[in-house]
DNA sequence: AATGAATGAGACTTCATTCAT
DNA sequence: AATGAATGAAGTCTCATTCAT
C-alpha cells in the first residue's frame, strides 16, 4: 500500500490557512488547497469530510490550544488577577505572533461561524473567554480592578480590539509590531487613556451624562 | 428629481442589507435582494453594475455619512479634545443603533473589503480616523491624555473593540444595550480597569518590562 | 421579458425519456437532456428541482393517465368483468404503444423507484392494480373467472408478464408487434396454454399434488 | 486446489450480491463490497477486472447452471411436454428460493444488461428460453398445447410474470410464498383465468374481433 | 498476493449576469 | 425602464481504479 508520507492532515490544514488567508473561505478553491497541500484534489476528502469541515478544525485546533493553556494561567496562584489578565494578553498575542495567516483567517472566519452556531469549538471559545472573565471578578472582588466595570463590555472590546489589532497586524507586520501591541494593550487597559490628574474629574462629569 | 429611480436604488439598498445581514454577502442571492426590494431580478442591475457594488455603495454611504459627521465634531471649537472623543463614539454608536442589520453588514465584510483595497470609500474609512487620531493627538498636546499612548494600537483597538460590541448587540440587542456599551466604552477609555490607587504602582511596574 | 417559447417543461420530459430511454437513469447526464431539450443546462433547474424529479414527473403523468382511464374502465356498466379486464390490457398497450422510449423508461427504472418507496406516483400506481385486482374479483363472485385463482399471483405474474412484453417489444418493434401481444396476452389469460379437453386432467393432477 | 483464491472470489461474489442488491448497481461502492468480503478494495481488482464485470459474473454463474439443468429436463424421455414444463418452473423458483438476493440483483439488472448486449452469459440466457420453447412446440405438436399460441408472446410474458413474482417474493417473503407462486403459476398457465364452461364461449367471441 | 492511500475525471447543481420582449 | 426566463461558467464532491509498498 501506498504509506502516508509526511502528515497528509496536517499539510492540508496548512494549505488552507494559506489560500483561506489569501482569497477567503468563500473564493478558496478546494483545487488550491489540495495544490498547495501538494496532493490530489480528490485525496483532500480522504482526511476532511467537506470544505467546511477543514475549517472547522483549524479552529478547533485553535482554541483547543488556546483554552487549555488560559486555564493553566488562570489556575496560576502565583499571580494576581491584574498578572493573569496580563499573562492571558501575551498568550494570545503570542499564538498569533506565530501564524499571522491563521490570525487572518480566525479574525475574518470568526463571526460567521460564531453566528452560525456551528462549531464544536464554540463552547471552548466561550469558555475562554468565561475564564477571562473570572479573572476580571476576582480582581474586583480584590479591589484590585474598577468595581464599576461593565464586565460585559469590557469582554467584548477588550475581544474585539484585540482581534483586530491582530488583524492589522497581519496584514502589515512592519508598521506595527506585536510587542507595540502587547505593550500598548496592556497599559490601555490599565490606564484608559486620560492622564492621571485629569481622569478623575472627567470621570465624574462622564458618569453623571 | 428622479424619485421613481431613486426610491428604487434606495430600495435595493434597503434590501441588500436585509439579506447581507441574514445569510451573509456571499451566501445572499441576488434574486432574494430583488425581490425583497420588490421589483425583477433584472431590474437591480439597471441600479448597480453588479452584487458587489451593492455593498460598495452601502459602505460608501456609511463612512460618507460618519466622515461628514465626524469632521463637524472635530471642528467644533467649543469642545476640547476628551469632550470631542466622546462625541465621535455617541456618534459612531448612534449611527449604529438605527440600524442593527447594517451594523451587521458593515461588522461582517468591513475585513474583507479593506484586505482586498477595492472599494471608493476607503479613503474615507481611513480620514476619519484619522480625524479621530488628530484628536487623540491634540489631546495629548493639551496634556488631557496620557502623553505615552500609542497612538496607533489605540486607533486599531478602540476601533475593533467598538465594532465588537456592535456586532454583539446587532445579535442581540436584549442582553447588551447601546447605552450600556456607550457609558462602558467611555468609562474603559479614560480609565481603564484598574483602580486608582492600585494603578500607579502597576502601571509603573509594566512600564519597566 | 424572454417568454416561454413552446412548452420548455414538456422538451424536457420528451428529451429525459429519449435520453434515460438510451442510457438508463443513472447513466443519463443533465447536460445531455439540456441538449436534446434545446435549452442550456442550467436551464433544465428551472423546471425542474434535480434529475430524479424529471424521472418521478415521468412516472407521475403516466399513471395519472393511467389510473383515471383505468378508473373509468372499471366504472363501466355495459361491460363485464371479461370485457373490462380486456379494456384494461388494451389501455396499457395503447399507453406503451404511442412511446416505444417511454415503455423502456418505465420497464427499467419501475423497480428501483417501487423499492425506493420514493415518488408520489406510487398510490396511483397501487390504486390502479387495485382497480384491475376488483375486476377480477368481481369477475369471479359473477362465476365468470376461475374460483380457485389466486389473485395476488395473478396480479404480480400478469403485470410482469405484461411489462416485460413491452420491454422487448420497445427493444424491437419489428419481431414483436403490439397487436400480436394484444391477442396473445389476451388468449394466455382466458385459456392458458393447455387445450381444453387435456387440461381438465391436467388440472386435475396438479392440484393434487 | 486453489483454495484461498477460489475463496475470496467466492466472497467477492458472495458480498456483491448482497450490496448490489442493498443499493443496486449503480449506488453500490466498490469499497463495500471488498469490506463485505473481508478484504482491501484493491484486492477485489486482482480476482476481477472491474465492477461490472463482478455483475457479469454473478449473470453467468446463474445462467450456467439453470441452462445445464433446463436441458437435463429438456433431456428427459420420462416426461411428457407438459411435465417438462411444470419441472423448469420448479427449477427457476428453487434456484431464486435459495437466495432472495440473487433474486433481486437479477431482476433488477437483468433489462440493463441484455439491452446492452454485453455479457458472456447472454447466449446462455438465451439457450435457456430456446430450450422450454422447444418444449412448448413440442408440447403442441403432441396436441398437449394449444395450438393457436402465440409461443413468442407466451416466451416473453412468462418469463417477465415469473420475474415480477420473484421480486414480489424477494421483498416480501412474508406476504408471498414460493409455493403459491409454484401452484398460482401452473395453474394460470394451464387454465388461464376463465372458467371452462364460459371460456369457449369467450373465447370465441375475443378471436373473431 | 495483498493492501488501502492516492488519484483525477466527471457530474450535478447554483447563481450572477444577460437579453429578448 | 422593466421583466424574469435563460444562460453557462465554475466548484464541490464522489468513487472506480491504480499503484507503491
Amino acid at each position: 500500500m501506498r504509506t502516508r508520507e509526511g502528515n497528509k492532515e496536517e499539510a492540508i490544514l496548512r494549505a488552507a490557512i494559506e489560500v483561506f488567508a489569501k482569497h477567503g473561505y468563500h473564493d478558496a478553491k478546494m483545487s488550491e488547497i489540495a495544490e498547495v497541500a501538494g496532493i490530489a484534489t480528490g485525496s483532500a476528502y480522504l482526511y476532511f469530510r467537506n470544505k467546511e469541515s477543514i475549517l472547522h478544525r483549524i479552529f478547533e485546533n485553535l482554541w483547543g490550544n488556546l483554552h487549555r493553556q488560559l486555564a493553566d494561567v488562570a489556575a496560576r496562584d502565583d499571580l494576581d488577577p491584574v498578572e493573569q489578565l496580563e499573562a492571558m494578553i501575551d498568550l494570545l498575542l503570542d499564538v498569533f505572533a506565530g501564524n499571522p495567516q491563521l490570525s487572518s483567517v480566525i479574525v475574518n472566519e470568526m463571526n460567521r461561524l460564531e453566528s452560525s452556531g456551528k462549531g464544536s469549538f464554540l463552547p471552548l471559545y466561550e469558555k475562554s473567554f468565561d475564564l477571562a472573565e473570572q479573572v476580571v471578578k476576582e480582581g474586583i472582588t480584590q479591589g484590585l480592578f474598577n468595581p464599576n466595570l461593565d464586565i460585559k463590555v469590557f469582554r467584548y472590546f477588550f475581544l474585539g480590539g484585540l482581534r483586530h489589532l491582530v488583524h492589522q497586524w497581519a496584514k502589515d507586520s512592519q508598521s506595527l509590531g506585536l510587542n507595540q501591541i502587547r505593550q500598548g494593550v496592556k497599559s490601555l487597559i490599565k490606564r484608559g487613556i486620560i492622564v492621571p490628574e485629569t481622569r478623575m474629574g472627567l470621570g465624574d462629569r462622564s458618569d453623571k451624562k
